[in-house]
DNA sequence: AACTAGATCAACCGCATATGA
DNA sequence: TTCATATGCGGTTGATCTAGT
């Protein structure tokens, strides 16, 4: 028994929207509202439409203050920076730029940004192997080792990051007040485990800014940019699920839906054959690690320069810098929960979850 | 001019979550 | 608390456009 459709689907129409049938949503919408239930609103408009259907076309076109194409290199920043933070969350990044539909914004990264990303690491490894010979220590000319940064690569190094950012769960916030209250409970688990750890500094605030002085300031950087060592750390910590879980609870709070998938045990990194993905597929665990390595090594070796961007290091992952990308272009994020307010207006429905969504996911992980 | 491949983007689909009875 | 329904979201599809041959 499946579920229920949400219309009689023989009765709707489906595919392009006419101007008609634009003209009488958005006269409607704009005259009384979409009363609160979109599923009854196509039939008191005589539209042969989905509900969702009507929802979709006003929200992604309909509605006020819709932007479509022309993407600023501003906007382009805030969408990479906030893609490698919190992955694939287009309602959330669409939040940032007024005018925007997460829509668009997922059109916009799948179709130009990714392989913007993604095109420049390619060329610049192309440049850099050329000058090594194109050649790995075998001598072997290795199809399976992209020079590109492969997607899956580039989704893996996603993942470390927002490993890390979950290390530092709160990295995203410089205000602590903002910092969400833990259970009590909680907060006697992370005291016994800072004493586990040895650590004077209360586990959450690793990796956070140094307290700025007074609060609501602008601040130079919100992300530490990992060490090699730290990531392989993470690494290790990865391959054994329980001591990581035990050391570091936080892991297990899940930061999207689509990511983390070794929160069960079901690590990346583990000996488990992983589905062959741009060809950087490896039957054993160590050579998959050293290939991700060495990409994680060339990457890391920039510093995350998205982030704290160092004139001599954003040879290779310049993206950024293509994009003016600055510590001043992260500031945005300091002021995240500022920004709802200013970004919502009364027909951006999508607004609306924001921050209470993000704080949704980490009290998720606290809930756990 | 005709064809093809790739790019783009609007719209659909199914799932997860929220909400209300 | 449970269940049904509505909503929101992200992934995917397919029609259309564009550039290259």
């Amino acid at each position: 028994m499946g579920r229920a459709p949400c219309c009689d689907k023989a009765n709707v129409k489906k595919g392009p929207w006419s101007p008609e049938e634009d003209a009488k949503l958005k006269a409607y919408i704009e005259q009384y509202g979409t009363g609160g239930n979109w599923i009854a609103l196509p039939q008191k408009i005589g539209l042969k439409r989905c509900g969702k259907s009507c929802r979709l076309r006003w929200l992604n076109y309909l509605r006020p203050n819709i932007k479509h194409g022309g993407f600023s290199e501003e906007e382009d920043n805030i969408i990479c920076n906030l893609y490698i933070s919190i992955g694939s969350r287009w309602s959330i990044i669409a939040a940032q730029l007024p005018g925007r539909t997460d829509n668009d914004i997922k059109n916009y990264w799948n179709t130009r940004l990714k392989k913007k990303l993604l095109g420049r690491r390619k060329e610049s490894n192309m440049n850099r192997l050329s000058s090594m010979g194109a050649k790995d220590a075998n001598g072997l000319e290795d199809d399976s080792y992209s020079p590109a940064l492969s997607s899956s690569a580039l989704e893996r190094l996603q993942l470390h990051m927002q490993l890390q950012s979950l290390q530092k769960p709160f990295s995203f916030c410089n205000n602590p007040a903002m910092w969400p209250k833990l259970h009590p409970l909680q907060e006697k688990m992370i005291q016994s485990l800072q004493s586990l750890n040895g650590s004077p500094t209360p586990l959450w605030q690793h990796g956070l800014p140094s307290p700025q002085p007074g609060q609501g300031q602008k601040v130079d950087h919100f992300y530490e940019p990992p060490t090699t060592a730290t990531v392989q750390e993470d690494f290790s910590n990865i391959s054994n699920p329980k001591v990581n879980e035990m050391q570091n609870p936080l892991h297990v709070i899940p930061p999207s839906g689509n990511s983390m998938a070794f929160i069960n045990g079901n690590n990346p990194m583990d000996s488990t054959p992983v589905p062959k993905a741009d060809g950087i597929e490896q039957s054993s665990a160590g050579i998959e690690v050293s290939g991700f390595q060495a990409e994680l090594d060339d990457f890391l070796s920039n510093k995350s320069a998205a982030f704290v961007p160092q004139e001599d290091q954003m040879v290779e992952f310049d993206c950024f810098r293509e994009m003016n990308s600055s510590k001043d272009n992260v500031i945005w994020w300091s002021n995240y929960f500022d920004a709802k307010s200013a970004t919502s207006n009364p027909w951006d429905s999508t607004s609306v979850l924001q921050s209470e969504q993000m704080f949704q996911d980490y009290q998720l992980g606290y809930n756990l």
